[in-house]
RNA sequence: GGAAAGAUGGCAGAGCGGUCGAAUGCGGCGGUCUUGAAAACCGUUGACCUGCGAGGGUCCGGGGGUUCGAAUCCCUCUCUUUCCGCCA
């Protein structure tokens, strides 16, 4: 959620930000909130002299009971009587107004940072990098679906049997290679500084809220409706949240969290050839890195992440590229994104694997995250997340860039937690 | 699943329906003392809305009610803890 504070200092501003991500009649909408706030206040004045006003009687009152005044205490009742009525419909007006003004603040998307590229859809995306050397496989290369059935490490169909399509099982090697993978992004993090977090895999409805998976995307989510849980799409969830509410000490700065956790993702309305094989399923396994920052360092924090998901993608030796998301294009909560596509050589496409954000003080807004600044002013807190990484289209890649006539070549870093060279 | 208890400030923990935004302890911050630190002592220390300000208003798990007046009484929801049962 946009604060009010910084639509209401810096309307212009706000509203240009807003067009980078194409909102339909941004002005009307800001105007309106703005409008919504005024009127907020006005009532809220009235109401407050009223409650004064019935305050003080109720302490009078008490003051005559005390003093045996029984009679002149009945007349102040009277007076109360009026003022109450006056109250309620005042409350009313209020719950109203605000109501109004909070559904029309949080269906706004968040602000993306001024230097985000103007576009309309993932084409206007900005490569600013790309990395690595992309193989020249024969013609006969297979993509990775049919790698996995040719070693038999992935089994869709079984997947299919015992759950549903986009639920494969990982078998032998491929299951080690799930675990190596794992291990290799948290221990990566963790010597980058971040602390290792274990999540629970469902979250309730005040932290979808939180981290703005509700109301925007619920039908992204998979629901437990009985006890009100959700599954979490990503660890971001459980792991920002364990912050919401919270005032943290500036001192703490950054905070830095990385989590492993499956990822839930119904994904409806997504089907063909996208979906075929790794490349789009249900659930997934995922490392992700959480970061809470002071406002004034997010955006080297920004750069810190994508440095060490790129490190992550060289030490693997897969090629990739950077896209810096153009305003159509980055998330509803999301100021400035970075995707980062590896490059599938037997599909010939890029597949996306990480996706670096900072939410700026949008999720903090919502889950009313703050601290205390120098000057003794609470400020919200930035939060940042990003991928590091998503497993399957990793696991594609590696399988289809390193193959060859005798087997799957595996890379150097992971070797000392597979406990084999090759597939 | 059955039974009971509880939800108060960063934490712990008091709180006859009016003088309670809330005792006390811990923690935090400032100071005295000290070469420095610890201890001790003194002081200070919630958030939010609104207003240029003085000030006004709101908040004791959420919602509703009783009352001139609710942290305190009633209803309801949610959650937590403990015990029993079941089970990893």
């Amino acid at each position: 959620m946009i604060q009010l504070q910084y639509i209401k200092e810096h309307r212009d501003e706000c509203i240009e930000r807003l067009k980078i991500k194409n909102v339909a009649d941004v002005e009307q909408r800001i105007d309106e909130i703005i409008a919504l706030d005024e009127k907020r206040r006005a009532i809220q004045k009235d109401s407050d002299a009223i409650k004064a006003e019935q305050n003080a009687i109720a302490k009078e009152i008490g003051m005559l009971f005390k003093q045996g005044r029984r009679d002149e205490a009945e007349t102040k009742k009277a007076r109360t009587a009026e003022l109450k009525a006056d109250e309620k419909r005042m409350g009313e007006e209020m719950a109203a107004v605000e109501q109004e003004l909070n559904a029309k603040l949080i269906s706004l998307p968040n602000t993306p940072h001024i230097s985000v590229p103007r576009g309309k859809s993932a084409d206007d995306n900005l490569e600013v990098g790309r990395f690595g050397t992309m193989p020249e496989l024969p013609a006969d290369a297979l993509p990775h679906w049919d790698l996995c059935a040719k070693y038999d490490i992935v089994d869709f169909e079984l997947g299919n049997k015992v759950t549903g399509a986009g639920f494969p099982f990982y078998k032998g090697k491929g299951a080690r290679l799930q675990r190596a993978l794992i291990n290799f992004f948290l221990n990566e993090a963790t010597n980058a500084g971040y602390v290792e977090i274990q999540p629970p895999l469902m979250v309730n409805e005040a932290s979808g809220l939180g981290t703005g998976q509700l109301p925007d995307k619920e039908g992204q989510m998979y629901a437990i409706p009985l006890d009100g849980f959700y599954m979490i799409p990503t660890a971001e969830v459980p792991i920002t949240n364990i912050y919401r509410g919270e005032i943290v000490s500036a001192d703490q700065f950054p905070i830095r969290h990385v989590g492993y956790s499956e990822c839930f993702r119904r994904e409806a309305g997504s089907y063909g050839k996208d979906v075929r094989g790794l490349n789009r399923l249900h659930e997934f396994s995922k490392v992700e890195i959480v970061v809470i920052e002071h406002p004034d360092r997010s955006y080297e924090r920004l750069e810190e992440m994508k440095h060490h998901v790129g490190g992550l993608l060289d030490k693997l030796g897969l090629p990739y590229r950077i896209l810096k998301l153009c305003g159509g294009d980055i998330s509803f909560t999301s100021a400035m994104t970075f995707d980062f596509e590896v490059w599938s050589a037997a599909q010939k496409r890029w597949l996306e694997v990480s996706s670096v954000s900072n939410f700026e003080a949008f999720q903090a807004n919502r889950m009313k995250l703050r601290f205390k600044d120098s000057d003794g002013k609470m400020r919200l807190c930035h939060t940042l997340n990003g991928s590091a990484l998503a497993l399957p289209r990793i696991v594609a890649a590696l399988l289809e860039n390193n193959q060859t006539p005798d087997g799957i070549t595996m890379p150097e870093c992971l070797r000392p937690y597979l406990g084999f060279d090759k597939i």
